[in-house]
DNA sequence: ATGCAATGCAAGTCAACACTTGCATCGGGC
DNA sequence: GCCCGATGCAAGTGTTGACTTGCATTGCAT
């Protein structure tokens, strides 16, 4: 084995386990077999399984391109930006919500993690209320507003990932967006 | 100690610490206690930590009245009572879709409890079809519809139970469906 | 009153998991 | 070429959790 392990690949492995076992479920050495490295080496770089989490979510994080999201004056678009980010970039950050906010909030020591989805809402809202002040889009509060508009895909992932034996349609984005605006729209 | 253990009482602690806690994280000691039951009893009772469960699962679904939601020709009413029923019948019952869906899917000795969402989003297809087919909601895919009217509901009270350091808004159901309304409805 | 079945209690088994230790090895920087 | 730090490997520790066993107790039915 050469010197020096790649992070990256551990990162990606502890990812990979947590959305499909949880946190309790995906142990260090499952996490150290996928990333093809020692279970010992883990605990020498990262001290601790929870601070190796945590790490792995934040470079998650960072990944996510939350951030290019921008306002351009074209509300629809910029919605659908939105929707998108968080549907259909990869299957991994479409989990990553649901995952923190369901498991994480359950461990003290993760507790801090959960602030990257509230960080990932508090974005849009500025983008929201942006369009709000330009009566683009109807006032109210622009949390809730958001959570309006990826409630349901967040729903339809969650789903969707479930139980694939129950063949939950894939939702229409486009047509998400659209019907969003009726009600939210001016 | 009185003879035969309250059924309720431990489907009550079963699930209270599943909702807190996660499968994982909720153990046969933790229940016995709140139960005012010898951990024994447990497994001599219902077998094994899954079937204790998965009985609790059943018991707190029959209790869930899904089925009193009925079609009534108000399309506005029944949808509110749709997403009353989801949200504010108990703290617990708004919890639990939640929990199945992200917990009780990795374990596939519970595979089977996962019915219980997909039969309330069934039921709930059902009175949506009957509008669509009377025109008062427009055409689509039912399930996608029920979606995009629990989707905001679910979401506003997975943040909620999150963090409550982070004073999310409540939402307003009655403003979520009429705003559901203007993008479905006819 | 008595017997039986359900419960409580104490102790224990077994497996899994997070984490540690000691030592061998490998590979890049000097 | 040598050294040192990062890694691999084997074994082990301590804890916890699901589940078991043996026995005492309690309470309802007859």
């Amino acid at each position: 084995m050469a010197k020096q392990i790649d992070d990256e690949q551990v990162y990606a492995a502890t990812i990979e386990l947590l959305l499909a076992k949880g946190y309790a479920g995906a142990t260090t050495k499952m996490i150290a077999r996928k990333a093809h490295v020692n279970e010992v080496t883990l605990f020498r770089k990262y001290g601790s399984k929870a601070q190796l989490v945590a790490a792995a979510l934040a470079h998650e994080r960072d990944q996510m391109a939350v951030d290019s999201v921008d306002y351009t004056g074209d509300v629809s678009a910029d919605l659908m930006h939105m929707v998108e980010l968080y549907h259909s970039a990869t299957p991994r950050q479409s989990q990553m919500m649901l995952l923190i906010v369901s498991d994480m909030a359950r461990y003290p020591e993760l507790r801090e993690t959960i602030q990257i989805p509230f960080e990932m809402v508090a974005t849009f809202s500025q983008i929201i209320m942006r369009y709000q002040a330009e009566e683009q889009l109807r006032e109210g509060d622009p949390f809730l507003c958001v959570q309006a508009l990826l409630g349901p895909v967040i729903v339809n992932t969650m789903l969707r990932s479930a139980d694939a034996a129950m063949r939950v349609p894939m939702i229409d984005l486009q047509e998400h967006v659209a019907r969003f605006l009726s009600g939210y729209g001016n």
